[in-house]
Parts: structure tokens; C-alpha cells; sequence
DNA sequence: ATATGTGAAAGTTTTCACAGCA
DNA sequence: TGCTGTGAAAACTTTCACATAT
């Protein structure tokens, strides 16, 4: 086992080989290739052993992989095979898709608080969560043990939202709303920006098919 | 001005330009330099320029470049300088809330028409859209022009989604469910998984901080 | 004087091809 | 035999550094 620095690319594939291989032992396969794999991921097959290669070996030669093993070990490489509990910044339209979101729970994102600054929403019930106003972030995310932070606010509050939860002490941050945020050395923040897929797509669609 | 396939990191990094740029135009910036808009996006400078190549020569030198002008010819080269007609197929927690979603609607991204096989869901108005019946897919594309299908469905559904809008004659297609498509060749497909996104947090968050 | 546009260098990721092992 | 794990090659992306233009 090599102990480098694991591209980001390798760990967003990583998700994908999760989820392909989440979908194998539901159909109860017992063992996969890594063509195999590849082809249910639509990648290279050797691009599956080197990124594999950056957490262990886990394959037997001549054989494949053990689908189980397999997704059990990548689980706790990733640190997905536990239950992370996050809070949610921005009870907006968005914001009530992601509290009733299933996939997110069962997938160990737990949403275990929901903030909004508007005080016609403070108290209000959405999924079981009553919405809490964001000066109490910092207490409530100590008695809850929260750990990651999603902003879904309008974009031009997220950079506060972003600063209420560093303040609070939160270590890593998901953004969906369509705003640039800066954050301190320490903290990770990424970004899942809708306008930005559909711009690639555009894009995509725009350009002559090259032949 | 160069005639070469402009890589898809590229065209993600314009898409966060754009963004930066609408935001400077709102602020009455009329210049920017490449340093300038560098540090709004988190980025180096010289990766700007690059990018810009690829299109062509927008920038001033010894001055910079002018916002308006840049944001609207990068808005041309992307595709993003008209309305593209979508059609959303899953009207569930988030179908419901990209339906209610201005941010898309003003971007260009307009969801014309919005699709379910739910029997109780169609008919049913949510943000002045009438749900449809999945099977009148075809005929409805036809009539408004319908160029982008976005599924939000669940996951075991979202293949059978993207085959409807592929026989319907969609070209692009951006899938929201948490589940692997297959498209046949000419057909554009992009992902926005917010799973796979948090997957990559949680494993930043896992690995101890290298110093 | 200043900031672009771009070749060339450095760095990274992907693919190939095959040695090594069940 | 069949498929993994991995060095080496190819392809691609980022950064540097400076000639070039206003």
C-alpha cells in the first residue's frame, strides 16, 4: 500500500464505485472484474486498479474482486462507513428538498438541524425539523455533535452562513448556493452549483459534433 | 484564435468566471485584470488567460479586461446567451423545488414542461406547471421545443426517464438521481450527485491534515 | 508602466502493456 | 488460464516566464 496523496479525482470516482457496487450486491452478485466494474461505471478498467492501488490491494489475481469485501473496504477508507451529522443553513425551496432527501440519510448524511435567519420560518416544522434561528448555531452544533455544514441559503448570504458555521466550529462545508465563499486555512468547502452542470451541458450541446 | 477542443475543466472554471464576472458588473466594475478576477474565483491567473485562449482574445494589454464585454462574449462561446427549454421529468422533493428554482429559470434554464408516471401527481399545479403524464413526452417536446431533460426521479427510475427523453429526441440530459445512465453515442449526459459530493468532504474530512 | 497572450517547463492523470500470482 | 497490480509511456493540465502590445 502506497501512502500518497489520493487525487480528487480518484475519491469522486470513488463515490461512483460505491454506487455501482452498492447495486451489484443488491442483484447479489458475488464477484466483479475490474472490466467489470468499469463497464458499470463507464471508465477504464485500469484506471479502477490504480485508483484502488492508492488504498490497498484488494483484488485476487485471476479472479476479480469480492463485490462485499470490496465496498465494505472503501467504505472505511472514504470514512463513509459511519453516520455523519450535518446541519442545514437555508430552509428555502432547496433547503426542504434536501431535509426530506431519503438517498442522504441512508447514505450515513444525517441532517440533524435545519437554520434559517427569517424569523417567519423560526419554528416552523419541515420533515420532522423544527427550524432553529442561526445564532444558535454555535450551541446547537455542540449538543448535536455536528460536523459538516450545508449552505442552501440565496447566494447572497451564503458567504454569512459560511462565517456562522466556521465560527461555530464546523471543519467542512457543501455549498449549493451559487455563490463564490472564502474560507480560512483548515476549513474544506465544496461546491454543487446546478447552473454550473447545466452550463457544461449548454455548452456541450452548443459546439458542432466534431466528426 | 485557436480551433481545439476545450477541455471540460475549462468550461466548469468559465462557468464560475461568469458568475464572478455578473457579480463585478453589479458592483459597476467596468475593468478587471486576470489577476483581478483570478483572486475572485480562487484561482491562478495564468489558468485564466489559458482558458480565455481557447475562445479567443478578449483583454487589453496594459489595461485588463472589460466586464460587460468579456461577460458577453463568454457568454456567446458558452451557449448561455439564450433561453434553453427544459424539461423536468420527477416531481418529487427536489423536482419540486428545481421547479420553484428562480436562480435556473433566470440563467437561461427554463422548465417548460414538468413530467411524472405517478397516476395520483398528474394534473396536479405546482409553480403554475401542470404535471404530465411521462408518456406524453414526445408529443410535448415536439411542441415546445424542448432541447435539456432533467431527471430527478429515484434512482431505480432515472434509466427509464433518460430513455424516454432520448426517444423523445433529447440530446442533453442532466440527471440528478443517484443512479448510473446509459446513453447511446451523440447524446449528452452530466451528473450532479450531491452524494458523491459529500462523499468527497467526509473523506477530507477523514484523512488527517497533512503538514 | 502594466497586463495580456503564449511557448516551453513542470506537474498530474490516464492509458498501455506485461510481470506476477491464484 | 485469467485477472490483478504496477512500472513506463502517452496524454493532458497547470504554472512559469517573458515577448508583445497599448
Amino acid at each position: 500500500m502506497k501512502t500518497k496523496r489520493v487525487p480528487k479525482v480518484t475519491v469522486q470516482r470513488m463515490a461512483l464505485y460505491v454506487q455501482a457496487l452498492e447495486g451489484m450486491l443488491q442483484k447479489e452478485i458475488k464477484v466483479v472484474s475490474s472490466e467489470g466494474l468499469a463497464a458499470a461505471c463507464n471508465v477504464n478498467s485500469s484506471q479502477i486498479r490504480k485508483d484502488l492501488a492508492y488504498f490497498g490491494e484488494f483484488g485476487v489475481r485471476g479472479v476479480g474482486y469480492y463485490v462485499s469485501d470490496l465496498l465494505g473496504a472503501m467504505r472505511a477508507y472514504l470514512g463513509i462507513d459511519r453516520v455523519w451529522n450535518c446541519a442545514l443553513v437555508g430552509v428555502g425551496n432547496l433547503g426542504r428538498a434536501l431535509l426530506r432527501h431519503e438517498q442522504l440519510a441512508q447514505r450515513g448524511f444525517r441532517i440533524v438541524a435545519a437554520f434559517d435567519c427569517d424569523p417567519f420560518k423560526i419554528g416552523e416544522v419541515v420533515a420532522e425539523h423544527e427550524i432553529i434561528c442561526t445564532r444558535r448555531l454555535k450551541e446547537v452544533k455542540e449538543e448535536l455533535a455536528i460536523e459538516i455544514g450545508m449552505i442552501a441559503t440565496p447566494p447572497e448570504r451564503a458567504q454569512r452562513a459560511a462565517n456562522h458555521l466556521i465560527e461555530a466550529g464546523v471543519k467542512g462545508i457543501i455549498n449549493f448556493a451559487p455563490a463564490i465563499v472564502s474560507v480560512p486555512e483548515g476549513i474544506t468547502i465544496d461546491y454543487v452549483d446546478f447552473s454550473h452542470s447545466l452550463v457544461t451541458l449548454a455548452f456541450q450541446l452548443s459546439v458542432p459534433p466534431e466528426d
